[in-house]
DNA sequence: TTGAAAGCGCTAACAT
DNA sequence: ATGTTAGCGCTTTCAA
């Protein structure tokens, strides 16, 4: 493979010529600078990452932090990350947790300190004290999609306000017996998102004045199967007799409308079902959703953290809010049976 | 950040016999080792990769090149080379085409170059030559999922006895007329899979004597949506009265299912519908599909490109057929119109 | 505007 | 079994 000494004696210059022309230093004759790009271009050379990271220190490249890449919201979000981040000239490091504690601690104790990355992003992913303090030592720009994460810059929907417009929706319906769908212990440790849902629909719940009994709340693990589960569940029992079910994923909302067909139910005659985030499969359910746009933020998410890397590096930690919007489909209806 | 001098001052020995004993060469006594390694456990000291690979030419990277990663099949598929990939200590650069053109030709022409990776695994993506030359020019183990690849190691299911084992449980329960829901022109650039599960398909009506005409074919783009998009088109026709669709992947299957109850059909008593893939959601629907295992595929995808590393440079390209197996479940039925 | 030389942090070959 | 030295391939002072 050709090297930069390669370039340089094919454009007759010196090696560090031709490293300041390839990388655009003000102070070179346009000649060179010509002669240069063409020797490369001719010769094919690319210059080598590590060699190039050892001597500035500077990577070129980012980090992404989240739990499960196969699922929907976390593949739309990396896709979208990606995406900018190619056209920026950056490569992607995935550390995927794979939903494993042992590989969780791992990213932090050991692959995060190998300084292969220039700044991260994390997805949805809930950072215990000892994680923050990594990445506070590691000093370099962090960015928390679906965040809060204290010190960090986040980009966020407003989680607690999505559900609460969910929930509003059931209630300005009619609904009152609205069963929550939301996250079970394990979920709990690995997002943010699962409290903070719950705490939005109980809120939206008691600003009716309906007290809401713990009996009214279903844990799932925000996957389909978990969602099926869960409304199964909820709406068998026959002395709960739910009109409507707030789901804190689409996908567990999408569970829900299978479980509820399956138990002979229609929707949403008989139960009306809301679920959050806008998934790709909610159009064709009919779901009545609160749509985020995963891939928009994960390319807003890399825009944020290609500027933090830019501009001076202390930089304030800032919190942008990403717009929800309720997309009202087929899934809910009027309570007729109140 | 500690580096390995530090870790020498501490432990009382000079750098190298910190990184020999950090790197477990064999003639370094057992008490050094200790020494140093406490050393490194108080400082935390974990070694800069970009240092390690310009020293030694290794990088503990393996890049992994696909073109969806939203979706269901790329994702699992690259959470099962995940958690080897970390098991192993190794981290992952992962090149996503997001279905542009210009991005892939990127991958090729520029982040590849750079040398981050050790290896390469391609996720179901059609290299054209020029790209197989860069692989080839590279030096570096490729492995092909869902090959196959000239020249690279493949881990691949047989697409064509898929499409046909399909195909030939719908013509088992006297089913004749049958659709194929397939790739379009888009995704016969990208992927492998369209074309070949094509011809299982018309092999297995060819064998029952049947004439597959043109209009038997419905292009969809592998999606939930194309498939529904399809599947409305080809049992709205009059004129075709399909009673069964095979579809070349779940996702467009399970569009179809959507789609046949959109209009009214039930499945699978007035059409039967058979998929590619064993997708996560293939229960909830009751889908009748051809099991892949994409996760375990991933994982031992990672395993096989971890032998190719570390075993002799010059191994052979190995061609790995990975079993699948029918599985039926409630949206197939004997065809009664017969 | 350009070249020579030093150095980024590590590993490996060569000594001992 | 361990220390000394060179060098991986770039970028960046420092000089000119």
């Amino acid at each position: 493979m050709a090297g930069i000494e390669d370039v340089a004696r094919l454009a007759g210059v010196s090696a560090s010529t031709a490293s300041r022309a390839l990388n655009g230093h003000p102070r070179i004759s346009a000649e060179t600078v010509r002669r240069v790009a063409e020797a490369a271009q001719t010769l094919g050379y690319v210059a080598s990452s590590s060699a190039y990271t050892l001597a500035t220190g500077r990577n070129r490249n980012i980090g992404v932090v989240l739990p499960y890449v196969e699922r929907w919201y976390f593949g739309t979000v990396l896709a979208g990350i990606d995406s900018r981040l190619m056209q920026a000239g950056y490569d992607l490091s995935l550390y995927n947790f794979n939903g494993s504690s042992e590989q969780r601690a791992s990213v932090f104790t050991d692959f995060l300190l190998r300084r292969r990355v220039d700044a991260l992003i994390t997805v949805a992913v809930k950072l215990e004290a000892g994680e923050l303090d990594v990445l506070h030592r590691l000093g370099k720009p962090v960015l928390a999609v679906g965040g809060p994460v204290p010190g960090a810059s986040t980009l966020r929907i407003d989680d607690f306000g999505a559900a609460k417009l969910a929930t509003l929706h059931l209630l300005s319906l009619g609904h009152s017996r609205i069963a929550l769908i939301g996250g079970d212990a394990a979920s709990e440790m690995d997002f943010r998102q699962p409290e903070t849902r719950h705490g939005g629909y109980l809120e939206a719940m008691a600003d009716h004045g309906i007290d809401v009994p713990d009996s009214w709340f279903f844990p799932a693990d925000f996957t389909v199967g978990g969602g099926y589960a869960a409304a199964k569940t909820a709406l068998s029992d026959p002395r709960l007799s739910f009109t409507a079910l707030f789901a804190a994923s689409d996908e567990m909302a999408i569970g829900a409308v299978l479980a509820a067909r399956d138990l002979g139910m229609r929707v949403p005659e008989d139960v009306s079902i809301v679920g959050i985030d806008g998934h790709d499969l909610s159009e064709f359910f009919g779901l009545t959703t609160v749509a985020q746009a995963p891939r928009d933020q994960g390319a807003r998410a890399a825009d944020l953290i290609l500027e933090a890397l830019s501009g001076g590096e202390a930089a304030e930690a800032t919190d942008t809010v990403w717009p929800i919007e309720l997309v009202v489909r087929s899934t809910t209806t009027r309570n007729h049976g109140a």
